[in-house]
DNA sequence: GCGACAG
DNA sequence: ATCTTGTCGC
């Protein structure tokens, strides 16, 4: 796979992305998924961390080892993290109802970031929500839940929304099988007290870990 | 041509 | 992403 033919799928897959949830969809565990890398190495750790929705805590996870032969382009992220996440994904002994990656969804030059591309491979709702913006946007007031569009090619893609009172704003799109509204409303709930939803820093925390105990 | 550029 | 000390705040 080149960054020529990937570019080619996205362009083919973007249409297929379904920004509606399922009929009465009302998820109850949502997994967490990111990737830790050795450097410029491809050596890397991915985890999938399964917390409850209702109470933001930790239920299940599983962390595996990989290594990637894409290096890091910024528009492709799923073909250099896409097959670990699936393994991790895999390896969970809990069938999550919803998903949240560590990168865009359809905020992305083609929309078709990583969480869309994690969607459909798996048919599971699935949310992106990135750290930093990619496409413009307004500050959003300062009080948690405060939000603003995100702009890219004069089309909002996702917001910038405002988690905690005072923190810098994360930035949410729809992944797959979702709508921005529900995706925001999700966000927020997985994110009780920190910038960062419970998912994404149990899965952060998770693969981090276990990546410096396979280093000695 | 130049800058910007998810993790 | 990762490399890194001290420092501010709960």
């Amino acid at each position: 796979m080149t960054p020529d033919d990937a570019i080619a799928e996205q362009v083919r897959s973007a249409p297929l992305v379904v920004p509606r949830p399922p009929a009465g969809f009302a998820p109850r565990v949502a997994a967490g998924l990111d990737v830790a890398y050795v450097g410029e190495t491809g050596a890397l750790v991915a985890a999938a961390a399964c917390v409850d929705i209702a109470t933001a805590e930790l239920v299940d996870s599983a962390v595996v080892p990989g290594h990637t032969d894409f290096p890091y382009v910024p528009g492709l992220f799923a073909y250099r993290e896409l097959p670990s996440l699936l393994r991790a994904l895999a390896a969970l002994a809990t069938a999550p109802d919803l998903l949240v990656c560590d990168g865009h969804g359809v905020a992305h030059p083609r929309r078709f970031g990583l969480a869309c591309h994690v969607g459909l491979e798996t048919g599971i709702p699935t949310i992106g929500v990135g750290k930093k913006p990619l496409g413009h946007y307004d500050p959003p007031a300062t009080a948690r839940g405060s939000w603003t569009p995100l702009v890219d090619g004069g089309e909002v893609v996702g917001r910038a929304l405002r988690t905690q009172d005072g923190v810098k704003p994360i930035f949410v799109s729809v992944g797959h099988r979702v709508d921005i509204d529900t995706a925001t409303d999700l966000v927020l709930r997985l994110s009780p007290e920190h910038r960062q939803p419970e998912t994404t820093r149990a899965a952060d925390r998770l693969c981090r870990r276990a990546l410096k105990a396979s280093l000695s």
